[in-house]
DNA sequence: TCAAAAGTGTTGAGTGTACACCCATGT
DNA sequence: ACATGGGTGTACACTCAACACTTTTGA
């Protein structure tokens, strides 16, 4: 190990992948760069880590200036470093991924990012490695869900069983069983029924579930758990 | 998003937690430091980004000085980014575990970094915030192995079932049923008979057997797939 | 011949899958 | 009345967990 005064210093950089649903595909949230460089390209929201700020506390900063949201649900994915990645200079990418309610973000916040929702069959190009990091993403939410109940993360508070189904057929793009997608959802015990029906629907109407918070902090990690007991 | 050069450039090191399995116990390749800052103390084994230097390359630099050993399986876990976790000068941390065969690495290389072997139970006091990556990386560790086949990674090339039993025994620190986890790991077909038996046991000598790297290529993510078919 | 470790077999309980059926709503 | 979407029920196949039994080896 050497000295610390023998190692060069680099620009730390954070880029999130920002995902939302609208009810039927899932979507991205992307942003058309007005600002140099790769002016005019689209790229991923990003910024700098700043000198006296806790790398978690600019992941913070940097999803509340994109959508004035705060505790959002996001996740660190992986730092890219190739020496050239960035033309202009080197800088290290730490890059996560976050889940939101498409309803509830700030548009105001959105517009002033000059970012747009897009739908992620229709991903444009993205500057950089940008698409790679999109990739990691996708499949670290798709490993995530299959495992951990965070899809809710990206429905409104309110949602029904169906809503939910949708998402997750958006997310792995493969039809699932109604009949068995509930009973294995209700299994679960996350959900509430708010006694209230969603009046959206145009034939019956179903029923709106809430998330039960405490349940889902303790099932967390119990929701498929592992060593699936089947070993012992 | 700021201009490139406003933004703060910071060190980047990169520090690695070095897993090992002995036949008994799981344990850490630790240093005890003969250098500053915090001689005389434990710590991971770290190092510096250079400056031409990609990240993944320095990854197996750090491993390779370390242990001699190239092709080492490693997995990124996360990036610390506290402002104040190295009290020298601020310093990101990119986080990363290994997985090694306790008796293929190099001794000379281990001594030179005076690092040694210690049972995790036995897991001194680390400086900074290595308490915390160890910590981290031993979840991980528990996670991925309980959904992938990363277990070989820690044995010889040939091993026996009861010896793959003891580790996963030691990763969970949960007795396993020994009829169970046979079929279990059998049914994967990922295991070639080699035809040997290993003759270091008193009693009867268990079948040798060598991993299927083709099969462990392909399976690697079908080992205990998602979405697990039941909700088409 | 006996103890200890390794290998194989069996069974009941439980879970998942593929269905069929019924209910509610607006046109 | 009927089409559409939502909710509940059921049977079969399969998997897993908990066992018993047999084989191999060295002392």
């Amino acid at each position: 190990m050497e000295k610390y005064h023998h190692s060069t210093r680099i620009l730390v950089a954070l880029d999130c992948i920002v995902f939302g649903f609208d009810g039927e595909a899932l979507k991205l949230l992307l942003v058309k760069r007005n600002f140099e460089p790769e002016k005019g390209k689209w790229s991923l929201m990003g910024g700098f880590l700043e000198e006296n700020e806790d790398l978690e506390v600019a992941t913070n900063r940097i999803l509340y200036d994109l959508t004035g949201l705060k505790d959002i649900y996001f996740e660190e994915i992986q730092t890219f470093g190739k020496v050239n990645r960035d033309p202009v200079e080197r800088t290290l990418s730490v890059c996560f991924f976050a889940l939101i309610n498409i309803h509830a973000h700030d548009q105001d916040a959105v517009k002033a990012q000059n970012a747009f929702w897009i739908n992620i069959e229709n991903k444009p190009n993205l500057i950089f490695d940008h698409n790679e990091m999109v990739n990691v993403a996708l499949e670290r939410l798709r490993y995530k869900a299959a495992l951990h109940p965070i899809g809710f993360e990206l429905l409104p508070e309110k949602f029904t069983i169906p809503q939910l189904q949708k998402l997750y057929e958006a997310i792995y793009q493969i039809p699932l069983d109604r009949r068995n997608f509930s009973r294995k959802i209700l299994s679960t015990n996350l959900l509430i029924d708010t006694g209230e029906k969603n009046q959206q629907s145009a034939t019956k109407k179903a029923i709106l579930y809430r998330l039960d918070k405490e349940k889902y902090q303790n099932k967390f990690n119990a929701f498929h758990y592992f060593i699936s007991d089947s070993m012992r």
